[in-house]
RNA sequence: GGCGCGGUGGCGGAGUGGCUACGCAGCGGCCUGCAAAGCCGUGUAGACCGGUUCGAUUCCGGUCCGCGCCUCCA
């Protein structure tokens, strides 16, 4: 079995044949950090954990970079709005985002570059892209010149006609064509800026990616990521300034796009307040069950995400939590590698990893922490979830209490402990003489 | 208007031109003081209409419905 993939350039799955097999190197869209992460977030995060734990496997090096984009207009309309620091906001952001990703059971990244730490490499692309004739000087702004270059449109499915077309903004009347794009704009006021030889100004969004993956992964790449909804404008702007600027036939050899997120059976909206957090949902669910419910959906398929989703899968990893007490991870199982090297089919993964519970803890445990799954000690599982406003000792009061009252054949007042240890989200249950607790 | 994605059993969700997906929930039973957990058994599909085929959930065409993108949203 080999990897395959479905590479947005092509619509097609294929199989993966790296640039390099000695060392494959992965580029993947990070947050804006400008508010908490939502689910939708998310799902790309963890999507492309998956692919990074597959690549680790099959392949003797991989770097995966993921950014965090700190400049951006999201961002300054967010301190205007509060009065905070950008500073202050991008940093805070991007902590939460850590402690999120973190609680997902993902793997850091190699490199995590940030957009202000690359201005230096940006402000160079953007000289050679004029230098090129791919880029001009407009009012202070740099454009580039879609028109220089007549591959632009090929990742999307776009052409310039269309793009004009259905422009459901006012196009800039500093720009030539309507679908030329930003690559350096006037800075004011309050907004972030540096100086540059067009002026005090910012880079424009999608700039920092071309620079980025440049300086740590190279011209030309293996896997470019994201949401389904940067493929354009983001990531045709990305191939344009980067093929452009560095007069390569390819930027990413293969563009990987998950789908996208509904929340509840609505598409998520602010104003509908369907907008789940990972902070929140992590205040009610485990971040490893919030996991598994992202990966039982195929990558590429519409999700609807929901609560009774992750209650749902909550209660698959209790199954499997009580199979593996005890067992110690064998080789990781194969169905459960062919699956994932089948277009990452974790759906396929999950159910291979249900077939093996039964006779084989130990496979079972394998294949789940190759999916970042049942990491933690079963008993810290059970135990350590909840509310915990009845401390342990309290429980084990309670618990000797009522081995007592069934010791007198009291069942009434047996009853009564362990509906009150319920109510308190704590289950009781006798087995072979000896009675165990566990966190609902 | 243009481009694209999807519609599978009560729910979630894959593969597959013919054979049980899988999970959750339900139901019956075993076990248990009663539960819980576990075990055994069990029902329920492929939006709609045509076509291709010996045979279609799977391929082709159309209809309906849902969703996304179309200049900075994963």
């Amino acid at each position: 079995m080999t990897l395959s993939l479905h590479n947005t350039l092509t619509r097609k799955k294929q199989t993966f044949t790296p640039l390099d097999a000695e060392h494959i190197r992965m580029y993947v869209c990070g947050p804006t950090v400008y508010d908490l992460a939502h689910i939708g977030n998310a799902r790309p995060v963890v999507v492309f954990d998956v692919l990074y734990r597959l690549l680790k496997v099959l392949y003797p090096k991989v770097t995966y970079v993921r950014n965090i984009t700190d400049v951006d207009d999201k961002i300054n309309a967010r301190a205007a709005e509060t009065g905070e620091d950008i500073r202050t906001i991008t940093q805070v952001t991007a902590a939460q985002f850590h402690a999120d990703a973190k609680a997902l059971n993902t793997l850091d990244p190699d490199f995590e570059p940030r957009a202000t730490d690359h201005i230096g490499e940006m402000k160079i692309m953007i000289a050679d892209l004029i230098a090129k004739g791919h880029a001009y000087v407009k009012e202070g702004h740099v454009l580039f010149d879609t028109n220089s270059w007549d591959e632009y449109g090929l990742l999307s499915g776009h052409n310039r006609d269309e793009i004009i077309a259905g422009a459901r903004v006012e196009v800039a009347p500093y720009k030539k064509d309507a679908a030329d794009f930003v690559l350096w704009k006037p800075s004011s006021g309050g907004e972030p800026g540096w100086d540059s030889d067009w002026g005090f100004g910012r880079p424009g969004w999608h700039l920092e990616c071309s620079a980025m993956s440049n300086k740590y992964l190279g011209p030309e790449f293996d896997i470019h990521g994201g949401g389904q909804d940067l493929i354009f404008p983001h990531h045709e702007n990305e191939i344009a300034q980067s093929r452009c600027s560095h007069q390569t036939d390819i930027m990413a050899k293969y563009w990987v796009h998950n789908g996208y997120l509904m929340a509840e059976g609505e598409k998520m909206s602010k104003s509908l307040g369907n907008f789940y957090t990972v902070h929140e949902l992590l205040e009610e669910f485990p971040g490893e069950a919030i996991r598994l419910a992202l990966l039982k959906t195929h990558y590429r398929q519409p999700m609807d995400f929901t609560k009774a989703g992750i209650a749902e899968a909550k209660k698959e990893l209790d199954r499997w939590y009580r199979m593996i007490d005890g067992a110690s991870a064998s080789e990781t199982p194969t169905d459960v590698i062919a699956a994932l090297e089948d277009d990452i089919n974790t759906p396929q993964a999950i159910a291979a990893l249900h077939g093996l519970g039964d006779g084989s803890p130990d496979a079972l445990l394998a294949g789940a922490n190759f999916l970042g799954l049942l990491e933690q000690d079963p008993e810290q599982w059970f135990r350590g979830a909840g509310d915990g406003d009845l401390d342990e000792a309290a429980i084990d009061a309670l618990i000797a209490e009522r081995d007592q009252a069934r010791a007198d054949k009291d069942f009434a007042a047996s009853d009564r402990i362990r509906d009150a240890l319920l109510e308190k989200g704590v289950v009781l249950e006798d087995s072979s003489g000896q009675t165990t607790w566990r966190r609902k």
